[in-house]
RNA sequence: GCCCCUGUAGCUCAGCGGAUAGAGCAUCGGCUUCCGGAGCCGUGUGCGCAGGUUCGAUUCCUGCCAGGGGCGCCA
């Protein structure tokens, strides 16, 4: 049984045996400090009133109670603070955590179920078909993909889908700037003016349609750059094809039988107003051409009849259209709930902390390949997921670039370079791990390897907590923790040599084992790579001659 | 004016309604008979302001102040 478990059922025995019932406000947690013990629980303090007694008393009482009864792990409990009720474990249910984790291995250590038997669609990036990803595009990739990753761990059934607008004003201003520009002629002034127009233009056929063939063009090279971050979508969704289809229309009338929209100036309404939003929008221009939010609104119905849960990831220069596509959604009957948008903030880009100016007039980005190209894929994505996506970010190409341990990813993937360069050496020396059964795993006393099993034992509870907000920024954070504890470890105990005993290299040995399921695990989480091997930019230069 | 995000240490950021608010960088000072020193250990300062809810608020609610973004028959 989980420890977890066997802790709740003591205090509900011992409520039950009190009269109380167990309620939702009760928690059993971690203390963050190791003198309050290794499980902590509030129920004193939440269920006092109730009881008409003080928190310290019934905590007292509580704790009587639960000494009637047995544990495999309790060694002692406590009352402390304003009422908090103490459990002091003894150590085996940090040695099961070790097994269990080694025995789960990294493909379902720190899985769930949350999501079982369900779908989601994960809608990211979706940028226009007119021109290559730029730096800001990477977070909402990055974000999209790791969120997708979360899910998957938890159960769901994930697609991954990118919504392509390959009709409509935009693409045709993009066609007309790469004809022209082909033609040496000057682009349109609202056309587009970046300098790959000028480039790609060169790379234009005499006599092919540029709109289709622009649209390959660029999301051929979307797909290559996003290949490059180890993202790979399940399906692009074609906006014209709705058009083929004749979903656009179907959804048009849809909305008119639903009384949702009108017509005024020569122009079809949503009534978003109805449904929050603070203006009604238009539909279809006095031109008789869709805006981008009526094929918007077919798309969402489409994927609304795929999936249970809807999850978009959009910049957030988009976060006024959340609620005129809520507003689409429920005026056609279904729950906006079911819509869930997250919004990424803005990043700004630096070099040595010098912000790099970007212009979008000019057509003057920095391109997202060129991100990645200067700092690696693996340093590029777990930058991006650094940080919660509600505060803007400030990514310094200079300083992701830089393979020193101050920067994050190094710092953790050299952790994980270091156990498997152990266990190389292992292997080299004779070393012969035994099988599970013969470990004596009470031979791991040390501080520094208890705090590793404990991060260990977190990490479930982290990949849980974290696909629940949808915030692959904790498994991050937990990583760079639980890399700081192996670095700590692996500083302070040996786990080869002559001086050491072989039955506690045995542990220690298994232990690494363990550590490796978690960084793994995490690694997995972000989509970065778990090398076995790192060098230094210098010493490969001193290495090779 | 309205909407969204943010405000925590000198800087960049974590922080689940709980106990003494944490990391990294920077500062200063230590640690090499070492499986990779790309590491480890120590060193002090902080929840924008004011109310409210609560046994308990950095966390939830309201107002204010400050910064960023958005308010098109563009996408």
């Amino acid at each position: 049984m989980d420890v977890r478990e066997s802790i709740k059922n003591l205090i509900e025995e011992a409520l039950s045996s009190l009269g109380l019932e167990i309620s939702d406000e009760i928690h059993l947690e971690r203390p963050a400090n190791v003198e309050h013990g290794d499980w902590s629980t509030n129920v004193a303090l939440a269920l006092a009133k109730k009881a008409e007694s003080n928190p310290r008393d019934l905590a007292a009482q509580l704790a009587s109670a639960i000494e009637n009864f047995t544990s495999d792990y309790v060694d002692r409990l406590e009352v402390a603070g304003p009422g908090f009720l103490n459990f002091h474990l003894n150590k085996t249910w940090l040695y099961d955590v070790l097994v269990q984790s080694v025995d789960a291995g990294s493909k379902d250590w720190a899985r769930s179920q949350h999501g079982a038997n369900k779908t989601v669609i994960v809608e990211f990036v979706s940028a226009n078909p007119t021109g290559p990803l730029h730096a800001g595009h990477g977070r909402g990739a990055c974000y999209g993909d790791s969120v997708a990753r979360l899910l998957e761990r938890s159960g769901y059934s994930v697609s991954r889908e990118f919504y392509v607008n390959d009709r409509g004003t935009q693409m045709n201003l993009f066609a007309s700037s790469l004809a022209a520009s082909a033609a040496d002629e000057e682009v349109p002034v609202d056309g587009y003016h970046g300098a790959y127009i000028k480039e790609w233009s060169t790379d234009l056929p005499e006599g092919d349609d540029p709109l289709e063939w622009g649209k390959k063009r660029a999301l051929s090279s979307h797909k290559e750059v996003l290949s490059s971050l180890n993202i790979e979508f399940d399906s692009w969704f074609s906006e014209n094809s709705m058009v083929e289809s004749g979903s656009i229309e179907k959804t048009l009338s849809l909305l008119d039988e639903a009384s949702a929209s009108y017509e005024k100036d020569g122009a079809i309404w949503l009534k978003s107003t109805q449904y929050g939003d603070d203006k009604d929008r238009v539909l279809v221009k006095s031109d008789g051409e869709y805006t981008y939010l009526l094929p918007d609104v077919a798309y969402h119905l489409d994927k609304l009849a795929r999936a249970d849960r809807l999850i978009n990831v959009w910049g957030a220069d988009h976060h006024g259209y959340i609620s005129r596509m809520k507003a689409a959604i429920e005026s056609l009957g279904h729950e906006p709930e079911r819509l869930e948008v997250e919004v990424t903030q803005m990043v700004n880009l630096q070099r040595s902390g010098e912000e790099v100016k970007l212009s979008k007039r000019t057509g003057d980005i920095v391109e997202l390949s060129e991100v990645v190209k200067e700092v690696g894929s693996d340093a590029a994505r777990f930058t991006y997921l650094l940080q919660s996506i509600d505060t803007t970010q400030t990514f310094d190409l200079d300083f992701v670039s830089k393979r020193v341990n101050e920067n994050p990813i190094f710092y953790v993937q050299y952790a994980y370079a270091r156990i498997r360069s152990m266990m190389k050496k292992a292997d080299q020396v004779g070393f012969k791990p035994l099988p599970l059964s013969e470990i004596d795993l009470s031979e791991l006393q040390h501080p520094r390897e208890m705090v590793l099993i404990r991060s260990l034992h977190e990490l479930p509870d982290v990949v849980d907590r974290a696909s629940r907000e949808l915030a692959p920024h904790q498994i991050t954070a937990w990583l760079r923790e639980f890399a700081a504890d192996l670095h700590g470890f692996y500083h302070d105990c040996r786990i080869l040599g002559d001086d050491i005993e072989p039955s506690l290299t045995q542990a220690r040995f298994l232990l690494m084992r363990g550590v490796l399921v978690g960084l793994e695990v995490g690694m997995e989480l972000l989509g970065v790579s778990a090398p076995t091997e790192m060098w230094r930019d210098d010493l490969v230069e001193e290495g090779d001659g």
